[in-house]
DNA sequence: GCCTTTGGCTAACGTCATTAGCCAAGGAGA
DNA sequence: TCTCCTTGGCTAATGACGTTAGCCAAAGGC
């Protein structure tokens, strides 16, 4: 019995791309060991379990989405950063729904934990799209909030063809960004009031 | 062998009860059953299957937030509205994160689907939230959407201790809301423009 | 008071995650 | 090149779970 040059990398990876096309819940260990060329309990000798399997992809999408978001930012002028990192994740989500999914389904997760690392980074990336508008300090977290908020609750929806009528939600989407982006910019230099 | 009043009502309330408790992941049918006072074959005398019992869940809770929207909207000032549906829905999930979570892991659906039928009219009522504004028809589809987006996400990561920085999230949602109550506002009367 | 339907039960099966324990592969050092 | 130890496969087994089959009592209509 040859080695499989398997490592606990290469199993993530795998685990990922088997998520992508039969959604994270389809995963066994049975399933990604046959992909591997290798039966089920050997997985074990590269992951601790089958949950940490999937926090481990979580990690992974997280890590790649911060990417796709970063460099989406980079390349896009300052007024239309928004824009730009909303675009990537919703493409993001699109073509990986699998590896989406695994960074939400987590429990309680320490302030340590890699997960909660990796999110944090996406968070810091993701606070760059709005530098570009003056909005006061005391607002900021729930303007990041808001925009998570919307840009998480749309593509959870789209992937769960939750969108009942038939209007495209391209047009939806590109629709609830400008409406974010006018109301943000409409927030500078306010002072800092709430309701 | 004395008989338990059963029926598939009595199941779906008691399968509801026990996800709000544990989580709906966390739900066996033994478990199910021992609340029952029962054995766990004796539930397909009134279930389908697990999954059935899942969906017949994800109705229920469609079903009660419908409601709770509803009233909600009924008893607010037109212009309070969205204010108070908002708030509904929030303080719903909050008690009941486990028949939430049960209207969203849905398979395909179709159209004529129970879930589905559920969900659309909890769609018609949230809708009316938007009579307030006058916005044009044609970004009717557009407002509502992010209206959902925006609640789907924000109580799904705050079900999921999504939110790491330590502000509060009270205030954050009193914020959202106000902040898509002004831009709704701002909408009355426009063109049907987009981008 | 029978008889049919209904709703319990036990036993059994297949699938799955996971563990225990075995044995070969393959590199490090002689 | 031979040897030894770690590493990464394997088979077998266990226990939880969903689900089905088949049995038998309970309850209500005639």
């Amino acid at each position: 019995m040859p080695r499989a040059g398997l490592d606990a990398a290469v199993v993530t990876a795998a685990a990922a791309d088997l998520a992508d096309e039969i959604g994270l819940q389809g995963i066994t260990m049975s399933l990604l060991a046959g992909r591997l060329g290798v039966k089920a309990p050997s997985l074990y000798k590269h992951v601790e379990s089958q949950a940490a399997l999937r926090r481990a992809v979580g990690v992974l999408a997280l890590t790649e989405l911060e990417d796709a978001v970063g460099s989406a930012i980079a390349s896009a002028a300052p007024g239309e950063r928004l824009d730009a990192a909303a675009a990537a994740i919703r493409t993001y989500v699109q073509r990986h729904p699998g590896r989406y999914a695994a960074t939400v389904s987590v429990d309680p997760a320490s302030s340590e934990d890699p997960l909660t690392v990796a999110g944090g980074r996406l968070m810091d990336t993701l606070a760059g799209t709005l530098v570009a508008y003056a909005i006061p300090e005391t607002q900021l977290v729930h303007a990041l909030r808001l925009v998570r908020s919307l840009l998480h609750g749309f593509v959870a929806l789209e992937q769960a063809d939750g969108f009942l009528i038939a209007v495209d939600t391209d047009e939806s989407f590109r629709w609830m960004i400008a409406f974010v982006d006018r109301g943000l910019r409409a927030l500078a230099g306010e002072g800092g009031r709430e309701d």
